[in-house]
DNA sequence: TTTATAATTGGAATCATTCTAAATTCATAT
DNA sequence: ATATGAATTTAGAATGATTCCAATTATAAA
């Protein structure tokens, strides 16, 4: 280990690749990425590097729709928009209501984490075809 | 077909299944309750109904975490909680607030279809354990 | 250095989902 | 009623994402 915090090598590109990344990487993606930067790499070490990282908070998972799960690099709150036609996910940050925050946390009883908005609709490109 | 509405009796069976439920069902849960209804029926059928229902706009798909796609009566919009803990997922109404919906699609330039709020954190369970 | 603990590796295993090809059922026009 | 073509169902194979596993290697602590 590295600094006695768990950054491997391994985990580190992997952590990189996302960073490096304006997109929101599949796992494959990742392992393609990161394999350019440190060949050995396996697959199997991407996905517990995911995993490490993600609950360690330095990546966060998105998932939508059917495909794979996604990886994103971006840790503060924030909204998607996703295109029912060509599955696009772009980010979006909304300044929600803290109104709906404790509608929500009262109607659910839970003890709120965080909250997130999801906007379903046709992106520019599949809107003008 | 029966009435000429593509609703043969295997989906109708699926339809049953899964308006009759009140929990979020994945599709192996649709298949085994489908088959004690209608005990010769295929997983790949259930996977046809639930994908024709879905187009039909007779159910709804929900997905979040790292699961399997569960199926959903519920038609009209409505919002959700997943617990962070054990995954719980239950259904929330909410009122979203007009202005977020017209700020969700001028930043992010998408025609509209449907939008949907998320809340995480720990269900009344977990929050007591 | 030795020793214990944690991380990495490659491959096998699992699980959800889709595909395929053959058999069946259905809708429609005769 | 019956023939014909289209749609549906079926079982099982195939795919793809993800996890598991056992063996090896690296790391941290004594």
């Amino acid at each position: 280990m590295i600094g006695s915090l768990g950054l491997t090598k391994q985990r580190t590109t992997v952590l990189q690749v996302i960073r490096e990344s304006d997109e929101h990487l599949t796992a494959n993606e990742v392992f393609e990425d990161a394999r350019r930067l440190l060949p050995g790499i396996s697959f199997a070490t991407v996905y517990n590097s995911l995993r490490y990282l993600k609950t360690e908070g330095h990546i966060a998972e998105v998932r939508f729709g059917a495909d794979a799960t996604r990886y994103d690099r971006k840790l503060t709150r924030h909204d998607h928009a996703i295109c029912n036609n060509c599955e696009k996910l772009v980010d979006l940050d909304l300044q929600i209501p803290v109104g709906l925050l404790t509608e929500a946390t009262e109607l659910s009883k839970f003890e709120a984490g965080s909250i997130e908005l999801t906007l379903r609709g046709l992106c520019p490109d599949c809107r003008s075809n």
